[in-house]
DNA sequence: CCATTAAAATGACCTATGGTCATTACAATG
DNA sequence: CATTGTAATGACCATAGGTCATTTTAATGG
């Protein structure tokens, strides 16, 4: 087993590993705070003690609450990267649209998490923290992810199901924005409203998506 | 001219003019600032000192800095109002087609202090700040809001120009969407990207507009 | 011209939170 | 059992939001 490991030693594997999961378990009771109380409302303190831990310790693992906040959101994208490789179709349009439905599927039922992409967003106005690696690296997925968009869009004008004067990065980069913002800002609405009122009174979503790929599917 | 100004006196009417001007001198630095440096960045101290105030008398006129985000928030939206007024025109589809218009401009040319709605959304997660008048203020305009272009939908429904199985409300809430959230996040990263980069890579906004009022015409 | 008074403005002060760091606890090793 | 390196701690600091007793200002009346 040893070679698969590196050459490290089991001491080191073990340490590793259980560092690891203090991260882990720091972002859990993070996750579990910044939803109950929206992000705003929640100390590193709270998180501490969420997490059986002093807040010293905390900062051992990340370097700031920014930093903890870059390192969720940076999770949640991961995600993204799955559903776009679950999503490979047939062409171009057929992919694009199994995508809208993963996504779909992810904003109504896998809600939990993944609406902080939004809220978290709102929390940097002009820009992104300078030196702080996270901020970088969450920057590099985002633009990792409408360069996968913008290919499968161009896929799809290639094989002729999409229309042909497309700009295949400007439309990657709207989807983008519907996926990302749109989607969740719906989800959220949802979700807050219907808990104090009957309706449904934040769909929509749905549309929107169906709309745009009507738009751009070849006729 | 007295009895224009209700039954107040000169001296009542000249200390409210007097109130209001430093209200507004206040918020006027509050969005000079947010815009320069970003909400998160900027103090009630550095506020104060921009208006050449102290800090204490920014809280005789905001009960907290969120309050003062609110008022601020609440004049933008405003805007959208007038907007509303501006567009109707001969039929539902059209009325629709020339609000998208006039946003369209507005979040190219006067986009100054618009894109706040959008940062400053993002900052309440779970919900708006208890027992604070101006949130509920703001939250009732909003609603006004997706309540007239609800109207507007609806019309377009009934005199035959938008497809009949739609729900009128469901569909102005996406509309809503669109032209608040995806209209302002894709004018804010072009802004942020166009200045360190040539070309305009998160165009897109428009085609979401006309894709969506494609879908929703009758055809 | 001064005394009075009501309102506006001030900034020292309080509290809470993000962030630091010298110290302690712990677990493995020889 | 002593040593040692690492994880964990929580007292401490600096700063920002928010408060309030005090001062400043300006209008009024004698």
């Amino acid at each position: 087993m040893k070679h698969f490991m590196g050459n490290r030693s089991r001491k080191e594997r073990e340490a590793e590993a259980l560092k690891l999961k203090r991260r882990a378990e720091i972002m859990n009771a993070a996750i579990f705070l910044f939803e109950q109380r929206g992000i705003r409302n929640v100390t590193i303190s709270h998180i501490a003690a969420e997490a059986e831990l002093a807040k010293g310790t905390v900062y051992l693992y990340f370097k700031t609450k920014d930093d903890l906040l870059f390192h969720i959101m940076i999770d949640l994208i991961g995600g993204f990267d799955v559903a776009m490789r679950r999503a490979e179709a047939a062409n171009g349009f057929e992919s694009l649209k199994r995508l809208a439905n993963i996504m779909k599927q992810d904003y109504t039922k896998n809600l939990t998490g993944k609406h902080l992409i939004m809220l978290f967003n709102g929390l940097y106005d002009t820009a992104y923290p300078e030196d702080l690696p996270s901020a970088r690296e969450y920057e590099r997925m985002i633009a990792a992810f409408i360069d996968r968009l913008t290919a499968m869009v161009q896929r799809g004008i290639d094989d002729g199901t999409l229309r042909p004067e497309l700009d295949a990065r400007s439309t990657a980069c709207t989807l983008g924005n519907v996926f990302g913002v749109l989607g969740i800002t719906t989800a959220v609405r949802r979700k807050q409203l219907t808990t104090h009122q009957g309706a449904d009174p934040y769909p929509g979503y749905c549309d929107v998506l169906d709309a745009f790929l009507a738009w751009i599917q070849r006729r």
